[in-house]
DNA sequence: GAAATTTTTTGGTGCAAGCCCAAATTTTGT
DNA sequence: ACAAAATTTGGGCTTGCACCAAAAAATTTC
């Protein structure tokens, strides 16, 4: 399942603080606790288990209390693209004399904010290029580009 | 006076709808009314008055009651900056397939949350462009630059 | 397998940013 | 000077995000 299939989102649907929820949840892989959560973002669990459940909610998570969570195809799609569009305008920064870490860190500022369009239109201006400055940047997710051919 | 005299911000200083007001006053160029502003925002002239109130506290307008604001030497300057970001951003985002439109509205969204020094880095390795997409783009601000010549 | 410990959730609170409404205050225009 | 218009103040609401204390469920230990 990938962003194709929700053609729906905007990708301006979360908070700065929800999508880092999702990405710690993308990087374990499979079900993960409140207490991993709350530890790796440094936040009081019951925090943790609030917002996990307005995840669930928005439907990005499947959460069976007391045991867990882990994303709906929803969720894992969404996150894709959190980390795509996080990637690409990284690498974007970096063509601007900013260093890894700067654009990196910038950019988790206001990623929040840039709608998938203008991501996908980014993306496919660069060429779809695969490797950011952190990490892989998965495609066959800029709904342009697909589209005509 | 300009950015140079206020070498301490760092650009992450107001939210977006402090951003809003300021860039509005510039504009206006004076003193404003409180009507003007939340005719011109489209918001309730109290939560104005209040919004001016705290960007006056905050030193980035004079503000005498029922008579109207106007910028101080550092709303000047910082107002100065959150234009010359805006225009830059903008600029940046139509290299890279957006439209003029498209790349001012994005912007806006975002542009709350990139700080100064990502902006004097992206404007130095664009050779300081002279025009953007809403607008003239003044420099004699980018401090790196400027300092080492 | 029952009791103790740990994890998770719930309920309450707080703070910051925004917004609106209604009422009070000041200014403006006649 | 008085009525009308503009502005401010006080109160209340919402969202997002955080914490603490207490309750509930799961896990571990004996």
């Amino acid at each position: 399942m990938n962003e194709q299939s929700y053609p729906e989102f905007t990708g301006l649907e979360l908070s700065p603080r929800k999508i880092d929820y999702l990405k710690f949840i993308l990087e374990k892989d499979g079900t993960v606790k409140t207490t991993e959560i709350s530890s790796g973002l440094q936040v009081d669990p019951s925090t943790t288990s609030k917002t996990l459940n307005e995840l669930a909610s928005a439907g990005y998570l499947n959460h069976i209390p007391y045991r867990g969570v882990d994303l709906t195809e929803l969720g894992e799609a969404y996150t894709q693209f959190l980390v795509r569009r996080h990637r690409i305008l990284s690498l974007l920064l970096t063509h601007y004399g900013l260093s890894p870490e700067e654009a990196c860190d910038e950019v988790s500022r206001f990623e929040a904010f840039v709608s998938r369009d203008a991501v996908d239109k980014i993306c496919s201006s660069m060429g779809h290029p695969m490797f950011g400055v952190c990490g892989e940047i998965s495609h066959g997710k800029c709904l342009h580009e697909e589209n005509h051919h």
